[in-house]
DNA sequence: CCTACCGATCGGTAGG
DNA sequence: CCTACCGATCGGTAGG
């Protein structure tokens, strides 16, 4: 049925090559900055070649989005997977989301934090496929926060979607002034917030992992 | 020495109608996408007569955060000043942010959060006004924050700095999942916050003015 | 010599 | 993945 005769194969490399750049490009201008001809351009490739690729613009912007989730998962959520369900847990989601934008897995900061400007009051696939992103992003912290919640970790009466806003709050600015002033002081910032506010709604007895 | 012709005012009539546009199509689509072809195809004016009314596209977004940064003093600093200083003025100016993102004073919601995301990452003069609008923003944060605590309406050892990030992010946050999602459960979220942590931050018998 | 525009067009590039 | 093109639009400027 399928001819090996190295195209798809070789098709495949070219895409993540692709996608290797777009991720970046997208993080630093936007997604909108992704033109077929300047990726062509800086890959040397054609411009059809890489339009035959992804068959429209807005198909290239959401396989970008897709790798960016990929990347993403593996560099964040998975690792905090590892930790067992609690407190515990839910700090070192946070550790991990900031050193994520601290060493610049995507050169221009949290992907998404750029996604979500550029396409928020727009319509269409693309202002989907971010809104999806965020959502399930938010439902991941939530997820987290109930997990410490049903462990006994905090008190009784927290309101788990009221603390996850106020995490997600700490975390996305930290990395919006990190980027914009090209300085590392409010990753400190948000790590003594989000301390301070960890340590307010834990049950009696339970300490923090980690205290900064 | 100037002859009245009418011509000048008409000039400046012109690019008070050109800027009334400009925030309105930045703040949903971002700077980037103001064109003098379609400002002056929507606004019924010559694409030359645009461009000379600011002479380049830059500076036509130089422009246009002059005249956001005009109107969101207007809306949100100018009426706080109207408190005096201490804890009841930095919740009114919490107070004032929220009722300016949820009004759509822009209608993409707060203009600076897609400036910001836009630009962050870049370099160049917009790169540099829209920093300096930011640091503009916090430092009016931290002086406000300052003066109640001068006030003697803060706990002696507060983090003023600290605190106004907190702030920030708070509010920040709020306009970015109320405009991404369409709903406003963001803005009750943020204000809960911000409460519960200026009652941390107040000094001994100081209640906050308007509880939620 | 100034301004605020006009219709037309410059060299290049966009998505397709 | 290629060359060869399209309708349109980009930022910017000409003379009047």
């Amino acid at each position: 049925m399928t001819r090996v005769d190295g195209r798809v194969e070789r098709g495949n490399r070219t895409r993540r090559l692709v996608l290797r750049r777009t991720v970046e490009i997208a993080s630093v201008e936007g997604l909108e900055a992704l033109t077929v001809g300047r990726l062509a351009a800086e890959l040397e490739l054609s411009k059809s070649g890489v339009f035959a690729l992804f068959g429209s613009k807005q198909e290239l912007q959401l396989a970008t989005i897709r790798e960016a989730v990929r990347i993403y998962t593996e560099r964040v959520l998975r690792p905090a997977a590892e930790t067992p369900p609690g407190l515990g847990r839910l700090w070192r989601l946070c550790e991990l989301w900031l050193e994520y934008s601290r060493s610049r897995v995507f050169p221009g900061g949290c992907f998404f934090y750029g996604a979500m400007a550029e396409f928020d009051a727009r319509t269409g696939p693309v202002h989907d496929a971010v809104v999806r992103a965020q959502r399930d992003w938010s439902a991941h912290v939530e997820r987290t926060v109930e997990e410490a919640r049903t462990a006994g970790e905090l008190r009784a009466g927290t309101d788990v979607a009221q603390l996850a806003f106020e995490l997600v709050a700490l975390l996305e600015t930290a990395n919006a002034l990190s980027v914009l002033h090209d300085e590392e002081s409010a990753y400190g910032r948000a790590r003594v917030a989000i301390a301070e506010r960890l340590r307010g709604a834990a049950a009696e007895g339970v300490p923090l992992p980690q205290s900064p």
